[in-house]
DNA sequence: TATATTTACGAAAACGTTTCAGTAAATAAA
DNA sequence: TTTATTTACTGAAACGTTTTCGTAAATATA
């Protein structure tokens, strides 16, 4: 009835079974100089026939190196973030490190929660794309401090902070889209913003307000929105945006979710798009493109964001982690405006 | 210009300043009793003073306990799964677990590779979701063998195997989507599967069979297709299907992908949907409700299903893992039909 | 009072790996 | 030949916890 099965598969045991010592057996696995290759294939068979695989726990207690990699992330069901995951998943796994995935559902505790967890499991590193509303950073320092390197992608600190830092370029995708939509005509261009306590609507807003600057145009307050981007929340602000006239020829969203909403609404409230009514989203979400008529919006190419920070992460690694030297320029990620029937 | 910062945080160190032996403090924290309540709060004061947080190596080594759980899944990107992953990840979060998330890309190689990594790292249990053509499973062997207990969902082995197994009705779901379309009147049912190595398409064809069965309605090996749900793959079936007529009436897809790629064709051909042509998906992925005609498919309840994920591995980790013990009858999570405008 | 029981703690071993320091043997240099 | 160098290995300590066993003190029981 005891669960407990004989064969035990650490280094020792090998050792014990081929007469020779544990020194001998983990300098074989590791590959270091200085063993016989006679000794050598004599181990590697039998690591092979015992089917032994080395303990993680007791090699990173040792060397402090779990090849294992946290991210934190707010949602791993938001588009963009489902396709870097994956990317950063497959990239690292080929480096042979594991990933361990954190949600901190854009709650700064659970967030605050989640670095301290990481810390405990002394992972390698640690990926993290912040809450909407993480605007201070100190609950990263006891990575930062303890030399655990932590790489911020996306969402990211807007004051200095210890730690790579990679982003898109969502000035100039903002920027791309009101032009788009200046050129095409519009005028009375509506803005619906996310919070303005994260990096990628502050920078939305900016590329938004360039481009209205640069062609002369006036933004009106009464016009642009700033709230999280649930559909609930854009339902709202489209109950007031078109409370009465005039209404705007076109509105900017800062995600493609919200385009969505917009474009419901207006089918809802039979405005025909784009003639009565221009939208622009961003994130280039599959949805978009499928919808009738499908949505004009920024691509962010996640796939090469992910394999950017890979590599990053990677630099990190291998050169030995040095806080003083550490580069804390932002990396920016380039975009690209993907037109289509909604405008 | 080194790096190593000078204050360690061990238990050794607070037992030293507090001039009390590392297993009082071990005690302490493991809220073991026999420990006197003005020394409880002395070493709590001063675990939160010095920010103390457990080394899990150190800890997992000697415990054989990690406290952190893994999951190989085909992709992150699959709504099913990306909606089943949030809820298991929240769920064991706030039970003090981590998830390590790997993907296999459907690669049964990869796979492979990962059933071993995660048994280096010496998880506490192992969440599999496996590839459309796993039908060996021995590479799991390794981690039943050392007490590691692995629980299937979804895609699941066919023959017994000694691990918890929970799916979908997947027979139930194509049956009522198949009756649905019958009662509207179809009759000449083009079926869509995925490959039948996997006991998703075997359970959904069953659904489709035994509801033709009902109706007195034969099915013509014509219309039904066998292969990997790509847009690539779907597009050829319906060149072939729609090449002469009788055309099908209604097209049953096992998953929405495929109905998606199904709905654009019939746009591209002419044909209106559902007058000339039914079709109905399969899983609900959020773009079935929004495209024109929205797509009629099956919801699984995703959430659902990861929520007795959660419980059932709990149930395994709390109750100390029996092999022999182990029931692995599967446990099946009921869907709904979800009637939409493509019917 | 003497004895048994409970409470609060410490000493030390153990988990499986890596690595430093050491050594015997083999080879090269003097 | 002797001495230096290289090669191939071993012994033992160390990483930071947890846990068993032991013990002294405090308390209860006879």
């Amino acid at each position: 009835m005891k669960k407990k099965n004989n064969k035990k598969n650490s280094i020792q045991d090998i050792a014990e079974a081929l007469q020779l010592s544990p020194a001998t057996i983990s300098r074989v696995l590791n590959n270091h100089p200085h063993v016989h290759e006679s000794t050598r294939s004599k181990v590697m068979t039998m690591v092979e026939q015992v089917g032994y695989k080395r303990n993680i726990m007791a090699s990173g207690l040792r060397t402090n190196k779990t090849n294992t990699i946290g991210l934190i992330v707010p949602r791993i069901s938001m588009f963009v973030h489902t396709e870097i995951i994956t990317a950063i998943q497959n990239g690292l796994h080929t480096q042979g490190y594991n990933l361990i995935i954190c949600q901190s559902n854009d709650s700064l505790e659970i967030e605050k929660d989640l670095a301290h967890t990481l810390y405990a499991s002394r992972v390698d590193a640690v990926i993290v794309a912040c809450t909407l509303f993480t605007s201070d950073f100190s609950h990263f320092d006891i990575l930062t401090q303890n030399d655990i390197p932590v790489l911020f992608y996306d969402r990211v600190p807007v004051k200095p902070y210890p730690a790579c830092i990679i982003k898109g370029d969502d000035s100039r995708g903002a920027y791309l889209a009101t032009s788009h939509l200046i050129e095409l005509g519009s005028r009375r261009i509506a803005y619906i913003s996310g919070p303005m306590s994260c990096n990628i609507y502050i920078d939305r807003y900016a590329g938004f307000q360039q481009a209205m600057r640069q062609h002369g145009i006036s933004i009106q307050q009464e016009l642009v929105f700033y709230h999280e981007l649930t559909v609930d929340n854009a339902r709202k602000t489209l109950h007031k945006l078109f409370a009465r006239e005039p209404y705007p020829d076109a509105v900017l969203c800062a995600n493609d979710l919200t385009a969505l909403t917009v474009l419901s609404f207006a089918k809802e409230k039979g405005m025909s798009v784009p003639q009565d009514l221009r939208i622009v989203g961003y994130s280039n979400d599959p949805r978009s493109s499928i919808v009738t008529p499908s949505i004009t919006t920024v691509e962010q190419f996640p796939g090469r964001i992910g394999n950017v920070i890979v590599s990053e992460v990677l630099k990190l690694l291998k050169n030995g982690y040095d806080m003083a030297a550490l580069d804390t320029t932002p990396i920016v990620t380039p975009v690209e405006l993907i037109r289509r029937m909604s405008t």
